[in-house]
RNA sequence: UGGGGUGUCGCCAAGUGGUAAGGCAACGGGCUUUGAACCCGUCAUUCGUAGGUUCGAAUCCUACCACCCCAGCCA
């Protein structure tokens, strides 16, 4: 695989070329993604994805998609599947190369005996509530645990019987001797292994202790010659850990870690817990809820896999902290398919327009599935007495500059006739119910010798020719730029989503589009939810709009 | 008032001593049977603030300010 680098290379990119050209990689590029099993995988983790395997790809490396799995009260085998399915879907290969820490479960207790072998681990039997206690906080240092001081002999038969089952959760833990006065609590005699009876998904009833990430992750790094150690920011504190392990349990491979900032995203949260809580409360239909920036949610939404990847060349590599507008990326997605998706007309909101002086049978209009490309081929849609226009593209009162439908006024139909509007028929609560209208037989679209030339253009569908389709339109999740977390409820979009009954035309109901542009409404996939008897589609994204709703001056 | 980071246009983001790239958004205009797309043009005398060094500073020095992360037997 080899792609190219960005033109603009980030500080990451920067670094790799450099090693590279000073010969430091005697291994050659090798990255890792490094996903915990125990969620679904959203747009943040495809920055690190794009990031990992990008760089692998773009200077000849490879990448290894390596699941952390040392908490076996989180994880999943469900996780492993669905994570492994959308680094694919996103356009991402990492050959043979798919590992787990708990791969490693042997080397990783090897290392824990060699480091209590050379004096720097022991074996503690503080509570976590001691521990924590005796940590210390941000500006005083932390006190010694009693068991500290324990021989080498001691602490190795002490670990083996945890191993072994001896010992009760809880009861004992293995800690690095490091620096209870440490200014970085991470190097306070980090915890880096405890007792957990719990069955893992890959490993079973095998063991009873399981490794921490700190001690984990640098040794499977460097058991991989992982070249560049890429993670986000708030590993930072983490890094002197990193180095400590590596350098204290006799390995030749250190590979450096590099931290970059995690991407913030308007109107959005990155957070497991708060979509948990909205599933749970059935606000949202699950982890593929179209609201939902997780990969699957982006899936199920239309966006397709370029777009995203698109969205993360975009936004870069940096360690600012960044908050990206939602813009961006419905930018990168209306750039994917504004050449490929076919055109069709849709009434996502139908109006009834009876137009007066036709009379017979519906007649038949040939138009293409794209305007800028002829090889998609055309369709038929047809004209009669009886259509459909969308209710916004009707004003009674329009405002200035409105170019659509008024009393009176005229207006073309998209690759039809031009109509004028007579007579607005309403309920008794003044509510419009129908249009009658007039329409030029001469305007025929590509044979107009009317004359007329109407201000503005709108799509509708003929009443012989409409497909009955639900339309699922979706909005920002939140109202607030940078939710907060703490009081979520408060924030939520309640028409975040709003469903529409309207018509599709006949000959899109026939064809089998992956994507389409409604025209004017914007584009759409089929939901999965569709069938051919009720189509169901999703709004990917709105076109954008350059008609500004003019300010009332009054 | 410990430690680790970050501060360049509304949002991303280049630039690392030689006089502020680019993208998104926005705003004008052209074109248009999608108010789309497309095409043109505008958009930081200024780089968190204040001093200093220098012929010259976003880039070097000093002080200050703001924001983010860290006290799981989570990752």
């Amino acid at each position: 695989m080899s792609a190219m680098p960005p033109e603009v290379l980030d500080f990451i990119r920067k670094r790799v070329v450099a090693d590279v050209e000073e010969g430091k990689l005697a291994d050659g590029i090798v990255t890792r993604f490094p996903p915990e099993p125990n969620g679904f995988l959203h747009i943040g983790h495809a920055k690190s994805i794009a990031l990992n395997f990008g760089v692998a790809e773009e200077y000849g490396g490879k990448t290894f998609l390596r699941f952390d799995d040392t908490n076996p009260l989180a994880e999943s085998e469900e996780f492993v599947q669905a994570i492994q399915r959308d680094v694919r879907w996103l356009g991402y290969d990492w050959e043979d190369r798919l590992t787990f820490a708990s791969d490693y479960f042997h080397e990783l207790y090897y290392f824990a005996e060699k480091l209590i072998e050379g004096g720097h681990a022991f074996v503690c039997d503080l509570s976590s509530d001691e521990i924590r206690s005796t940590r210390g906080t941000l500006t005083t240092p932390g006190t010694s645990s009693p068991y500290r001081n324990r021989t080498e002999e001691e602490n190795l038969n002490l670990f083996r019987e945890m191993r072994a089952g001896k010992f009760q959760e809880g009861t004992k833990v293995l800690r690095a001797k490091i620096d209870m006065s440490s200014p970085n609590i991470n190097l306070r005699d980090p915890v880096i292994y405890r007792i957990l009876f719990a069955e893992h998904h890959r490993t079973g009833t095998e063991w009873c202790i399981y490794p921490m990430y700190d001690f984990t992750h640098c040794i499977c790094d460097a058991l991989e010659k992982i070249s560049h150690s890429l993670c986000t920011l708030e590993f930072e504190d983490h890094r002197p850990l990193y180095d400590w392990v590596i350098e204290h349990i006799g390995v030749n491979h250190h590979p450096p870690q590099i931290e970059f900032s995690r991407l913030g995203l308007e109107y959005n949260v990155m957070s497991k817990r708060i979509y948990t809580s909205l599933i749970e409360q059935g606000f949202l239909s699950g982890w593929d809820d179209p609201r939902v920036p997780t990969i699957s949610g982006l899936r199920r939404r239309g966006v397709p896999p370029a777009s995203i990847r698109e969205f993360t060349r975009r936004i870069g590599v940096t360690k600012q902290d960044n908050l990206v507008e939602t813009e961006l990326l419905d930018f990168c997605i209306r750039r994917e398919f504004e050449e490929s998706a076919p055109r069709s007309m849709a009434v996502l909101d139908p109006l009834k327009v009876v137009v007066t002086n036709y009379e017979g049978q519906d007649e038949r209009l040939e138009a293409p599935w794209h305007p800028k490309h002829d090889e998609l081929g055309e369709k038929t849609l047809t004209f009669g007495r009886e259509i459909y226009i969308e209710r916004t593209d009707f004003s009674e009162d329009p405002p200035r500059k409105y170019r659509r439908l008024t009393i009176n006024g005229m207006v073309r139909l998209r690759y039809a006739f031009i109509i004028r509007c007579d007579e607005v028929i309403k309920d008794i609560e003044g509510k419009i119910t129908e249009l009658h209208v007039t329409y030029f037989p001469e305007s025929r679209s590509g044979q107009d010798t009317s004359g007329l030339k109407p201000k503005g253009v709108i799509h509708f569908v003929s009443g012989n020719n409409a497909v009955p389709a639900e339309f699922r339109l979706f909005d920002k999740l939140f109202t607030t730029r940078i939710p907060d977390t703490n009081n979520i409820d408060e924030q939520i979009n309640r028409e975040s989503l709003v469903v529409k009954q309207g018509y599709i035309e006949g000959a899109m109901h026939k064809a089998d589009f992956s994507q389409i542009q409604f025209e004017r409404a914007g584009y759409f996939v089929e939901d999965q939810e569709s069938t051919s008897e009720s189509p169901v589609y999703n709004r990917t994204v709105t076109l954008s709009d350059g008609y500004k709703v003019p300010v009332s001056v009054n």
